[in-house]
This record gives structure tokens, C-alpha cells and sequence, in this order.
DNA sequence: ATGCAGGCATTCA
DNA sequence: TGAATGCCTGCA
């Protein structure tokens, strides 16, 4: 057990963000994560996150999963007062944070969220997982599913995924699964650039557009300045910003404040 | 029952 | 270059 008092921290809101799909309440309160092959339990009570890990897993692992090195009371801060559109935005959303998470897992994740719905991404991956991940089992004894590795996709016909309900979206999938494991693609190599360069490299990946590109630089590369487009991101900018995002004033955090409109769009409850 | 859900590739002007 | 169109599937 390794409990630790963070700020602008809700697990509750970090999991309904929607920029992870293997995080999810099992019980009152109680969080389960997969991330890649492990597993992580944790519960919130205010500031106060209990993590059931040890403090090293905790340290080298988790505290950089959920961002916690990152100030986000900080950036907060930077929002103009007088936007009072990213003001609520933020305020309702204060304890998102933008998750580090494994490259492979974001560009099959992101692949799948295409033209989809959040019911459907999760059973897609749900799916995957337990077709093709390594069965596990956490300290505590829960068995779990691991992520599966681009290796044990790369066999496949590309139609092979239609079978875990991913549609036309299989061999977007099954063709990234080869480029990898194939090493045409060299996910460490990406992993080293900047964000313009690494985004120019996944968008070469068949199936990758803009919208993914940006989803997986921001999610998986920590690439905050990322800032992804989709339909109601689209609707929010003719609605609130018609003279455009003012990209100037968060340079270096856009992916950030996206992140809070993204979630004050999906859960906030005027409009 | 059409339209659409956190788009993208392809085609055609 | 930019605008239209089809695509797996499920849900309202």
C-alpha cells in the first residue's frame, strides 16, 4: 500500500476522460487500471489516493502513469479569467490529468476509436485482450488480461479482428501490428522525436489520421501540446471560439485544455 | 427507420 | 487542394 495527498488528482474523472479504456470502477469508490501487462487497484478519499502497489512499483511506475511530477494546478492558473467557457471547462474537470501510456497500446486504442462509440471501444478492446493478451494474475489474485503485443497480431489475416467486433477497423489494426513487429516501424525511434515529427511518422500508419495521430502523440508521448479535433471538439470551437483557439496563450499545454473541454462536453450537464 | 458515434482512405472535380 | 462517399456495427 502506498498512499500519497495529491492535487488536482481524481481518479473518479481521469477514468471517465475517456483517454483510457482499461480503467474502470469495480467497486464503490475502488478503481482498477491495466496498463500494458500490469495491474494496478487504487481508491480516493479528497486528496488522499491510496494505490495498492509498493512504494517502488509506485515510483517508478505509477507516479509517472498518472502524471503526478506534472503542476497541473499550475496550468490551471494560465487559463484567462475572462474565458468563461475553458474557465467552467476546467473547473468541472480539475482533477483530469493526461495519462503516460504505453505507445503500442494508444495506436491500437486510438485505431479503434475511429467512428465509434465508448461502449463499443471498450468491448473492441476487451476483446483483443483476452483473444490475444497473456493471461495474468495481480498480487492480490485478480486475474487480468494483458495488452497484446503488436507480435501476436502481426500473424493475422486483416480481417481476423472483425471477429472482436472492430469492423472495417481490423486491418487498420492487424497492418500497424505488422509495420511493428516487423521493426518498419520503430516505436522507439518515434518515441525520441519531437511532437511535429513524431506526429509526421503516425501518420504514414494506414488507418492514422490527424485526429489519432494527435490522440496518440498526446496520450502516449506526453506530446502536450497535441491538440485533437474531433466532432465535438469541432462543435465547441464554432460555438465559443469563431476567431480560433487562443493557441498562443497555451502554447505547450493545448492537449491539456482540450482534455477539459473534451470531459465538460461529455459530462458537463447545461448546454 | 435514417443518422450518427471521439475518422480515414479513396475518388473525383 | 478540396469536397463528396463508403465503411463495420450498434443504438436511438
Amino acid at each position: 500500500m502506498t498512499e500519497k495527498i495529491l492535487e488536482n488528482f481524481s481518479i473518479a474523472q481521469i477514468c471517465e476522460s475517456g483517454q483510457c479504456f482499461r480503467m474502470e470502477e469495480i467497486q464503490d469508490g475502488r478503481y482498477q487500471v491495466i496498463a500494458g501487462d500490469r495491474y494496478l487497484e487504487l481508491e480516493q478519499q479528497g486528496n488522499r489516493v491510496r494505490f495498492d502497489c509498493t512504494e517502488v512499483e509506485y515510483r517508478d511506475f505509477w507516479r509517472h502513469y498518472f502524471d503526478i511530477e506534472t503542476d497541473y494546478g499550475a496550468v490551471m492558473a494560465q487559463i484567462n479569467p475572462n474565458d468563461t467557457y475553458l474557465t467552467a471547462a476546467a473547473q468541472l474537470a480539475w482533477g483530469v490529468r493526461i495519462l503516460n501510456q504505453d505507445l503500442w497500446e494508444m495506436i491500437v486504442t486510438f485505431l479503434i476509436s475511429q467512428q465509434n462509440n465508448i461502449v463499443r471501444i471498450r468491448r473492441c478492446i476487451k476483446n483483443i485482450c483476452e483473444t490475444y493478451g497473456t493471461a495474468k494474475t495481480a498480487s492480490n489474485g485478480v486475474c487480468y488480461y494483458a495488452f497484446p503485443t503488436a507480435q501476436a497480431l502481426a500473424g493475422l489475416e486483416e480481417d481476423a479482428l472483425m471477429a472482436c467486433n472492430l469492423g472495417y477497423r481490423s486491418k487498420y489494426v492487424v497492418r500497424a501490428a505488422k509495420a511493428v513487429s516487423s521493426g518498419e516501424v520503430d516505436l522507439a525511434w518515434i518515441s525520441s522525436l519531437n511532437y511535429q515529427k513524431a506526429r509526421a511518422e503516425l501518420l504514414k500508419l494506414f488507418g492514422v489520421g490527424e485526429k489519432v495521430a494527435d490522440c496518440i502523440c498526446l496520450f502516449a508521448l506526453h506530446h502536450l501540446d497535441a491538440f485533437p479535433v474531433d466532432t465535438h471538439i469541432r462543435q465547441v470551437m464554432e460555438q465559443h471560439y469563431k476567431r480560433g483557439f487562443p493557441n498562443r496563450r497555451y502554447k505547450g499545454i493545448r492537449g491539456i485544455m482540450q482534455q477539459y473541454i473534451f470531459y465538460y462536453e461529455l459530462h458537463g450537464s447545461e448546454k
